[in-house]
DNA sequence: ATCCCATGTGTACGAGCGTACACAACGGTC
DNA sequence: GACCGTTGTGTACGCTCGTACACATGGGAT
């Protein structure tokens, strides 16, 4: 019986638990998947984690692939001078046309957020993530405002089916940016 | 033995289901609980419905507590000369300090499409009436980035638990509107 | 009045779930 | 090398679920 004091188990538990919501969803996490996922007993998953809950927030905290990373990894916020809502709205795109299941772990994370107060500060976390990043750019303000119409473009584009509209998503961007600094009140 | 061949008994199936999804989400849906909440057998909602999600899509397609319905009777829209980004703004805040319940249906069904594909043209309906009711006051690209930047502000009090900051909406509104007709492509 | 079938009901089955818990194995301590 | 507590495992219990299905019932056709 192989693997007896594996100290990496909790971890590669972890790892499991994300490729199982990426596959099937938040629904989908149950101990005997992520178990049989991570190739480990099912006692095991029980016995790292106290309850289904914490192993979801432990999975979902770690899952850094929201779209705060990708923006990261983008360049689209490195140089001061260049386009900000062009530069977003072509992440966006990336985003949305590439692999879905970061953005499918992502709203898929928001939408459960609603209803399990255990998983709101991680939610919240992922927006003010996003926020954060974009201050290098913006007002805190009109950070927020954009992370607001950006989640909302997605949820239009994920939910009627329509391809993602590039043109739209930069000219909405343009707007929001437009009164950087005007008058937004609160951040 | 009452209520034998209760020509209504479809519809208030239907009625308990809204009920029974406000109450425990889309998660809680099952056919036990809402057969309890309509106080019929068991068997009376598996043989009105087919299957889970043929009662799913009943019950939200019915379920006109979007915003859009609140909207339309706020009278926002009515005035052409009033300040829309305003209005909006306080439906806004009204729809969201209110019973929460028409709030949750909402976004739980926009999420739970996510994954339900039954359940998508459902979303994209309450969208589209939304965007379609603004059109009265706006074009049809800037009413669709007023929907996406309404459901992004949403999702940002309901997941961060930060309260309903209004003005900061009718900024962000306010900012969207300022470019209308200006030259989003799309619609 | 009789019959028939759409409508309605109760129950039971099998599957999947979270969790508890008794037991096995191992590594540090003396 | 013996001991013991931490770590890991397998199984079993109780629950809820969707669904199937045999049976009851009553209104409409005859």
């Amino acid at each position: 019986m192989p693997r007896r004091h594996d100290p990496a188990r909790r971890q590669r538990i972890i790892d499991a638990a994300i490729r199982v919501v990426g596959a099937k969803g938040i629904a989908g996490l149950t101990h005997r998947a992520v178990a049989a996922e991570a190739d480990v007993p099912l006692g095991s998953t029980t016995y790292h984690f106290a309850g289904l809950d914490e192993l979801m927030v432990a999975a979902l905290r770690q899952a850094n692939e929201g779209f705060a990373t990708v923006l990261a990894g983008s360049g689209a916020l490195a140089d001061p001078g260049s386009d900000l809502a062009a530069g977003l709205a072509r992440v966006l795109g990336e985003w949305l046309g590439g692999d879905r299941t970061g953005v499918e772990l992502e709203y898929e994370l928001y939408l459960a957020a609603l209803r399990r107060p255990a998983l709101r500060p991680v939610a919240a976390e992922w927006m003010r993530d996003t926020a954060e990043s974009l201050t290098a750019r913006t007002d805190p303000a009109t950070a927020r405002a954009l992370v607001a119409a950006m989640d909302g473009i997605c949820l239009q584009s994920l939910l009627t089916g329509t391809p993602y509209d590039e043109p739209f998503a930069r000219e909405t961007l343009r707007r929001v940016l437009a009164g950087a600094g005007a008058g937004a009140t609160a951040g």
